[in-house]
DNA sequence: TCAAGTAAACTCACTAGGTAGTATACATGG
DNA sequence: CCATGTATACTACCTAGTGAGTTTACTTGA
């Protein structure tokens, strides 16, 4: 059968995408320097992933349910009605954002650096991810007994989105704080009207 | 002085750089690339432009005012309260993104793009760029007489942000749509605050 | 028990083409 | 004549991906 190494080194080199592709991004990125940074050759690495487009594929899947995963958890353990919730998930973006690796979310850079191929599978692979989320709030607001769940949750996910993307444009945190308080305002304006 | 051609040109590279680095991406365009497109040579291309990333800085300059003219005027033109005026600017971005060529925001694409690179000149003119709209938008909200202008168009331009983003990553205009009625319900409630 | 076989896991050296940027020379209008 | 602008041809290096061969761990037959 296989190596007991195998599984193992798959992981290595997913570990050093991950950390290569999120802080220097797609393109800056060749095969021979995760290769390096992983510790093998680039042939080997080609023996684990077809192709750079299938290891770009596998980073993005990689950090799919880790992420979502956390903002269940932040939602969670958060205390207070809906609103208060949804407004801590912001908050603790904002906390992480001030981490000096910090560069943005991993989903929306990749599908923004493919852009002109609209067909990659990463680019799915973020597509399904920012859903999902989407789709966890409106089940998180439907259970809280909101009419509106789902335009609130696309609105809060827009947000969310928006604050990803101006936290790295100004490199400032403030901005999450900013868009958890009107996710707030909306969230408190569906509740009075349910 | 210079010969008469001399701004022409300038104006064809640029024009070249904007299509590519807007359809393809920063890192995906070479400068070959773009030197072919407007028809001269590298060499000439150096000439003007003294690397690749002055390059990126003067395409993100000359879109920063075409595209700020284009918000305004979509705002002045609309009928009814700002809500409706707000709500106006997302339909016309839905509008936009329904053309076969459109690929995001060129401003939120490249900071994404260079996000390992926060002192890039070209990162400056996206943040400057989008300081300008929520700027301009805050001015808007205080001559209608709103008290919480800022937060308010803090708070639209983030769902502006996401609605780019939104779209991207799921190709549908809708997104746009659903900003624009999110932002008009903020609108609302901010007005009746005032 | 242990040598031979086998398939997975791995490396070295390479291809063919692309990359940003430049040294040098030629043209052309004032 | 001479500054501005343009082109040819080049450097030095990086790019994704591959052909061919080697090492490792485990199986199997005698």
């Amino acid at each position: 059968m296989a190596k007991p190494s195998s599984l193992e080194t798959r992981d290595r080199i997913l570990t050093a995408a991950n950390k290569l592709f999120y802080g220097e991004g797609i393109r800056a990125v060749s095969v021979d320097a995760i290769a390096e940074k992983a510790g093998l050759t680039k042939r080997t690495l080609y023996y684990h992933f077809k192709s750079k487009d299938d290891l770009i594929e596998a980073y993005l899947i990689s950090r799919d349910q880790p992420n979502l995963a956390a903002f269940a958890q932040w939602f969670d353990e958060a205390e207070g009605p809906v609103s208060a919730k949804t407004q801590v998930i912001f908050q603790r973006v904002a906390e992480n954002a001030r981490h000096p690796k910090w560069k943005g979310c991993g989903f929306l850079r990749t599908v923004a650096e493919l852009a002109n191929m609209p067909g990659h599978p990463a680019v799915a692979v973020g597509a399904r991810h920012k859903k999902k989320f989407e789709l966890w709030l409106a089940e998180a607001y439907a259970k809280a007994g909101i009419q509106q769940a789902q335009d609130l949750a696309r609105a809060v996910t827009l947000l969310m989105d928006g604050a990803f993307s101006a936290m790295l444009t100004h490199r400032d945190p403030q901005y999450a704080e900013d868009a958890g308080a009107a996710a707030y305002r909306l969230v408190e304006l569906a509740c009075a009207s349910s």
